[in-house]
DNA sequence: AAGAATCTGTTTGAAAAACAACGTGGAGGG
DNA sequence: CCCTCCACGTTGTTTTTCAAACAGATTCTT
């Protein structure tokens, strides 16, 4: 495990402890090690799983494979990030399948150990359960946030609850926001070239003004 | 609190344990009463809180306002229910406020003291702290599933999303849906008489059967 | 600085979805 | 048994999205 330290100890999981508390967590945890090689599965759709995961190197992929057997990629895992958490806790049968994208070493921590604490009772341990915890309502957050644009039925609809939460977000009516036109459109699930005529509408109209990333929302002054 | 002490006892956040063993946590938690009339207000988007807050009687709304001032109504919660734990949890902004449907009693538990363990390292906690993760956990399952279906870009495949992924839960071809017709259309964003139609096709070219909520996925035999 | 690649905003015809209005049949109540 | 209500499907119309292509602007490379 000590070859991948520096992962473990950069991670979000771990994040917040010293060295020598994360080491002494470690075996207080069982973490385990493993390895895969390109294209092997670390967890098939439909099992259980009581293992929290943790990518140290190379990268996992989550697939998807509907009833027709039509496949999808659902994400990447990168090193220093957790896989498979949400169903470890929930006891919930996996969704997707777990596949080494190329050759891959991962660390397994039971999930009861996790939240249980050891008999040890050792001090970081609440750090560990808040760090998991901060993990997950952040994810939650993030896919609440998601969600509430991607219900909206029309482009208009979705570019304007993007926008508008994204000023809440910066405390301000003027922000900058982290895509580009092609990734913003993929965001919110919609066609690039018609998200972009219709954020020239709303230009033309006066609810917003932008120049590249940056984003200005308009009161509106009144009606013509 | 004794009042409403069935609400507590059957919460999703205290299950699995027993009547005197809550108790106990209750005071560990610090947890604490508050009332709210009709129409205040418990939180305000844009704020921080570090509370966990559980209903205890009466119901809340989540509502949020855009840039512009529309409203609306994210959910409600029910008496036994959780709200506002993500961003207790996180530390984030709150981006909705939280209102009083009716007149509503709340406990409140500080988000520290039910993730660091009291004092006394009560060996309750650690079930209350698996109770709250699995609440996490499930939440995020519940909220990733919409997801992938909402993120196709047609009504059809929103459709063949959400069936596949029923089946799946269900482990078999053969199943039911929760919801009616309305409901699957509002759960999907779309349209209902379009769903309608949709669904339509979808029998015509034998992919699915299906009979009021029952519904059954076809092999597709040979291309005609 | 020239050239290549990328990003962005436009346009267009074709496809799909949303919308609105209506018809049908079944469940439940009087 | 009749009536009403509601869920569901159908149809025709309007609106939006999609896909492809193109040009101007910007950035990166050589």
């Amino acid at each position: 495990m000590e070859e991948y330290f520096a992962v473990i100890r950069t991670s979000r999981l771990f994040r917040g402890m010293e060295p020598e508390d994360i080491r002494s967590m470690l075996t207080c945890l069982g973490a385990r090690r493993a390895q895969y090689d390109k294209g092997e599965y670390l967890m098939r759709a439909g099992g259980k799983t009581r293992a929290v995961g943790l990518v140290l190197h190379g990268r996992a992929l989550l697939i998807r494979e509907d009833f027709w057997g039509n496949r999808s990629i659902l994400s990447g895992v990168e090193p220093g990030e957790m896989y498979a958490e949400s169903f470890a806790v929930s006891g919930a049968r996996l969704a997707f399948d777990v596949v080494a994208a190329e050759k891959l070493a991962v660390m397994q921590m039971d999930i009861e150990r996790v939240a249980r604490g050891c008999s040890l009772a050792c001090e970081f341990h609440a750090r560990l359960i808040m760090n998991l915890m901060e993990v997950m309502a952040e994810k939650n957050l993030q896919l609440t946030g998601k969600l509430t644009h991607m219900a909206r039925r029309t482009t208009r609809e979705k570019l304007l609850s993007y926008l508008s939460s994204s000023s809440r977000a910066a405390g301000s009516a003027a922000f900058e926001i982290p895509f580009d036109r092609q990734q913003l459109a993929d965001y919110l699930s919609v066609d690039r070239s018609a998200m972009s005529t219709e954020l020239g509408k709303l230009k033309a109209e006066g609810l917003v003004t932008f120049e590249k990333n940056r984003f200005t929302l308009m009161e509106k002054a009144h009606e013509a």
